[in-house]
DNA sequence: CTAGATATCCAAAACGTTTTGCACAACAGG
DNA sequence: CCTGTTGTGCAAAACGTTTTGGATATCTAG
């Protein structure tokens, strides 16, 4: 932020209630501690030497009439804000809030604010969003994963300002600062974990084709399981699992033909798990269910569902301290990639194959 | 935001690619097109009339040079930044991810940005959020549950800058702009609904004493559960509620006692339920539960969680927009209460008392 | 033909800082 | 007594807009 404040706010004296006062500048300042307004700015900063007598007097003043010094002028002259933006789609989505809380603390560590970005997808929000950046009203971007339109609009910005990309890669902008799971191993320890169940045909519910993330996790299953797998694109909303597999439920083509299900992420599951049981279809007796992201609901269902932990917090910590480690030094990052490990969580969801 | 791009900031010509290249300025978009500054801002603001075949050689060269305002000092110049501040405690805990969506939702409708500003209830945290405003930084601040220090300083600014609270009334700082959900009426309904279950002696897990939402949910609950109600306080956390029933089921204090749990959030209440457990007692069999808020992993824990739903969505929508009616028009805010309703879902963690 | 309106544009001030070059005094060393 | 240094503070420029009060030229009505 760089939004400290020097002296309280309190105007004491004599000060009738006005209807709306200026607040005092540093010229005020100035004036009524018989200085100019440069002497008052080195007292602040410190950045040059001021006669300890005169600093003492300065300093009474600014405590009196409560001066803070505008963020605003300080920011047009030094040229950047101090604030970087934060482009997600859903900020009620528990994963991109456990990821707003690690760039929060990362920005937050280093003095920075950070502005919400919250997209719905929206291509004309995104824009918007990224008009601030263009503006320079925010001095960086932690884009994660926002809507395939917006994404080229991004490319002519990516070499110009400081940009980092979270959670989510971007097609044909593998030259970035790129902070993301493993998802390619998460598909695969998927993969391997239903294998050894004894699973051998396989619904996996997939995210927008655009999304190189759910690619990767599709990917990575496919290798890893070795059996058929059956692939239907969603949004990775909790309808789209749910009217997907319910689909499937009616066509007749998931009991006694596929046995596992894997979403591509937990929100899908969950819509997948209604279905079935809906469908009077047992979890995991006849189906086993796997989702990915690990969000805190996964624990809690009934069963709790198997998935794969995916660190939230570390990918928006680790890319905005990548980003702001070159927005502190007026730099545009180089192409970097930071791959986060993780883990499978086996939870009641999943099963031996029924025989 | 009124940080809109006037143009695409793709630069053609003969455009060697230097270092660093400053941006373009107004006064490079006026030399350019053989004409002052003054013009250049009128013809994209539209604020007073220029000659169309002027206008038009302006527009081309803003194009050509890829001009974007610089939103820093149009903000200087206007005296606001259109953004505004959300002080919340947590974000990854899902209440308040959703109230974000509401007051980022509000703020986006009129333009406006907004700052995530993650406490983590830490007081220094908050002061230097609250700094933001007084170096008029941010427009305006919805205040969210802040630590009970922090609130002092608060009372000290309410006067003076634009400040909305929302879901959280502070205490001694009536005369603000209140939006809340009626915590009263929620806690009313819990023990209507446990009475009537024939529940007679009940646990009551409370937030920190100083948060009057809490209280009002604990006074709610007593007046209409007009049975025992055995108090201890917790830190809306889900490690205090598991340690409270925990230690109550060492000391035996719980079984054949109480007979119903009341939890100040559902954070507490998955502790408790966990606790309860671990101990081996059933719920809803031996103990009812109830939680307060209604977040998502309420209706997939198992059992599900018998919750009062809180509107987070519209009351950080509500609290926002009421915030920027009066600093779109430069004024600060008067006393307002806006109280939402609630509701109760009866889910599976509460049935009749066994006998 | 002239006074007033209209169209068009510009110069300068203002927003509130920080930074830089310089002035002046005092003081030290030679 | 001269010169270089140190301490202290100020004036002015710069950051990039928007707004305001004219200035000039052209047109219109009388």
């Amino acid at each position: 932020m760089t939004h400290e404040s020097y002296g309280a706010y309190e105007s004491h004296g004599p000060g009738r209630r006005s209807a709306v006062r200026r607040p005092a500048s540093i010229k005020d300042v100035a004036a009524a501690a018989g200085v100019s307004a440069t002497t008052v700015s080195h007292v602040l900063s410190g950045n040059r030497p001021v006669n300890e007598q005169t600093a003492a007097r300065v300093r009474s003043v600014v405590n009196r009439l409560g001066y803070v010094p505008a963020s605003l002028a300080r920011s047009l002259q030094a040229g950047s804000t101090s604030v970087i933006g934060l482009l997600i789609p859903d900020i009620s989505n528990t994963f991109f809030a456990e990821l707003a809380k690690g760039a929060e603390d990362a920005a937050h560590d280093l003095g920075y604010g950070l502005i919400l970005c919250n997209t719905e997808f929206d291509a004309d929000r995104e824009d918007r969003y990224l008009g601030m950046i263009r503006s320079r009203f925010i001095d960086g971007m932690v884009y994660a994963s926002g809507s395939p339109p917006s994404r080229r609009r991004l490319e002519a910005l990516m070499g110009k300002f400081p940009i980092a990309l979270a959670d989510e890669e971007v097609e044909g902008l593998e030259r970035a600062l790129i902070a993301t799971a493993d998802h390619e191993a998460g598909g695969r320890l998927v993969g391997e974990h239903l294998r050894a169940l004894g699973h051998r045909r396989a619904l996996m519910l997939t995210g927008p084709r655009a999304l190189k993330s759910g690619v990767a996790r599709a990917n990575g299953f496919v290798r890893a399981f070795r059996g058929e797998v059956v692939e239907r694109a969603g949004d990775f909303k909790e309808g789209s699992g749910y009217r997907l597999v319910a689909e499937l439920v009616q066509e007749g083509g998931l009991h006694g033909d596929c046995t596992a299900v894997f979403a591509a992420n937990d929100l899908m599951a969950f819509g997948a798990l209604t279905a079935l049981r809906e469908a009077g279809l047992s979890v995991p007796g006849d189906i086993s269910v796997v989702g990915f992201d690990d969000i805190r609901a996964a624990s809690l269902a009934h069963p709790p569902l198997t998935t794969v932990h995916q660190p939230a917090y570390d990918v928006g910590r680790t890319a905005t301290a990548q980003l702001l480690q070159y927005v502190t030094r007026g730099e545009v990052p180089p192409a970097s990639r930071h791959t986060l490990p993780v883990e499978l969580k086996v939870r009641g969801s999943t099963a031996p194959i029924a025989r």
